[in-house]
DNA sequence: GCCAACGTTGGC
DNA sequence: GCCAACGTTGGC
């Protein structure tokens, strides 16, 4: 089993959002990055574990646990001429951008904030989200930061 | 295939 | 709103 963190504006798709969806589950749709869309496309298997990370928000961080809960498939607003996700160089016969279904698994009692990651640099080395410059929104992480995630959520 | 210009992400 | 970092585009 493999971990990930994935990104969302709280403004578009929050841990709250995730938790009110139909069956818990949503859609991972918009991601417009080739790297990020491979991660999805290849990589991910059902039942992954998913940090849920808020962005360009007041408080960024991680806000809870999802779980990859389909293959991949063609992300439907490629074809949705008034999404702002529309891509007109996408084709039904050969779509380009591909997403899996993540569901809702554990709100944290609090949001683990990107500060207080940082403050625990040394024990997350090698964590991809503080890597400078990191804006990937979708990439894989080690078991071993998953569960320190999951530790400084709980205080220890 | 290089690379300058431009666009986007996302923290601050 | 600023801007660093990085991805994408398009001319050559």
């Amino acid at each position: 089993m493999a971990y990930w963190l994935m990104k969302s504006e709280p403004d578009e798709s929050s841990i709250d959002d995730l938790v009110k969806a139909k069956k818990q589950t949503t859609a991972w749709f918009g991601v417009r990055n080739y790297q990020a869309r491979n991660y999805m496309r290849d990589q991910m298997r059902l039942g992954d574990g998913v940090l849920f990370y808020h962005s360009s928000c007041e408080v960024p961080g991680i806000a809870g646990i999802a779980k990859v809960a389909s293959k991949p498939y063609p992300d439907a607003s490629q074809f949705d001429r008034k999404s702002e996700y529309y891509d007109p160089k996408s084709t039904r016969e050969e779509p380009r951008w591909q997403l899996v279904d993540v569901a809702f698994d554990k709100k944290f009692d609090r949001v683990v904030s990107l500060e207080e990651l940082k403050q625990h640099a040394d024990e997350l080395e090698g964590f991809t989200l503080l890597n400078r410059g990191n804006r990937l929104s979708v990439f894989p992480v080690d078991k071993k930061h998953y569960d320190q995630v999951l530790k400084l959520e709980k205080g220890k």
